[in-house]
DNA sequence: CCTTGCCTAGAACGTTCATTCTAGTAGAAC
DNA sequence: GTTCTACTAGAATGAACGTTCTAGGCAAGG
């Protein structure tokens, strides 16, 4: 029960996040849409803001590292897996009317300069991300560092894309995007063809 | 001397902006900073935040579409052009102590939900981004569509690369990317040869 | 000298902010 | 039944928020 309570508070700073970034959420509103009071708040986050800003950063990347897993090993080829995840970034924007996927990317650009903690937790979260995808490529065949680059690459795509998307308020960007991330992909493995450690077909 | 006053509000707003985001951004602290009362800001801006913000992404945004044309004409070849573009933008993101060099993203990020007038805004601006660059694929040969995806694709990663670079605190995430974004560049135009309006050789 | 416009000055207003604090409830341990 | 711990409740606080408003300066035109 206490800590459905809390769950309740991340679930609600995360979608206040995604709807109006960290400063523009008030913890009068996040106590109303989670139905937890001030108390209820700083009991699990005695830290306050700053603390359960870096709690829901945190969760909601762990989350996010296994949606994209998921969506990732659904396809036979790594490239149609991105794409297929780009696609469904498109249909979550345009279903909810163009909130922001990710509460992450928009407050780490809205606090890194003023709360180092939490600049640093969004850091680990993003590096799992690229990790995630880097390694796949790694067992394609890709050279590590050409790998890492274009993981990066991706990563810092799909976040520039929420927000050109969310301002056009149009989902088609993200699939256009996707098709270009695919073409990454499969560059990135014929690159550096040599040492593959997995003889995956293809 | 009133125009001045006008452009050290801009100024002084776009810089707050880019350390703390739209909402971290207080009206007391832009008067301070740019030394102009209360008074004047509301005197040059009676919309009050949201139109001065308006006038912050409008001019910024002009200002980088005129950077952004230059620093691709210095090279010969434009995937050099965007390289140095991502080079350029490393280089200033560690000057800069790793202050966001870009004001709208942010912005664009922070009030899509909640700012009809502003999401507009920010959407012309990176439209025009966009349009600079894909106008210069097409001149070089490239299908108008593959083209403007291409653009899209490579302003994305401008802002993710942002996000990514500022969070990290390194400098590097966005030179790497610019390798990247110029293999995209060069793939582009030699996905569609056929007809070129330009004999621009190559 | 007086007026008319633009611009500056900054106090005042009501709201909302994050945080603190005291009081109280619920359930398990013994 | 009592005590202890975990959690909830919400009023109180002082600072900061965006905006409004009245008053004054200052240069150009008559």
């Amino acid at each position: 029960m206490a800590e459905e309570t809390r769950q309740r508070i991340v679930a609600a700073t995360n979608e206040l996040f995604r709807r109006v970034g960290y400063n523009g959420a008030g913890l009068a509103e996040i106590s109303r849409t989670s139905e937890a009071t001030t108390g209820s708040i700083y009991h699990f986050f005695p830290g306050g803001k700053s603390e359960l800003a870096r709690a829901v950063v945190t969760e909601t990347g762990a989350a996010y590292r296994e949606l994209f897993e998921l969506i990732l090993g659904a396809e036979e080829r790594l490239a149609d897996g991105v794409s297929a995840f780009f696609d469904a970034a498109g249909d979550v924007l345009e279903t909810d009317d163009f909130i922001d996927p990710c509460p992450i990317g928009t407050v780490a650009r809205e606090v890194a300069s003023t709360d180092d903690e939490l600049r640093r937790a969004a850091s680990r979260v993003f590096n799992s991300w690229v990790d995630a995808l880097s390694q796949r490529l790694v067992a394609l065949g890709a050279a590590p560092e050409s790998a890492n680059t274009t993981a990066t690459t991706v990563i810092a795509m799909i976040e520039g894309g929420f927000i050109m998307a969310r301002t056009h308020r149009d989902g088609d960007v993200m699939r256009r995007m996707g098709q270009t991330a695919a073409l990454l992909i499969d560059a990135c493995q014929v690159a550096q063809p040599s040492r593959s450690t997995k003889p995956s077909g293809n």
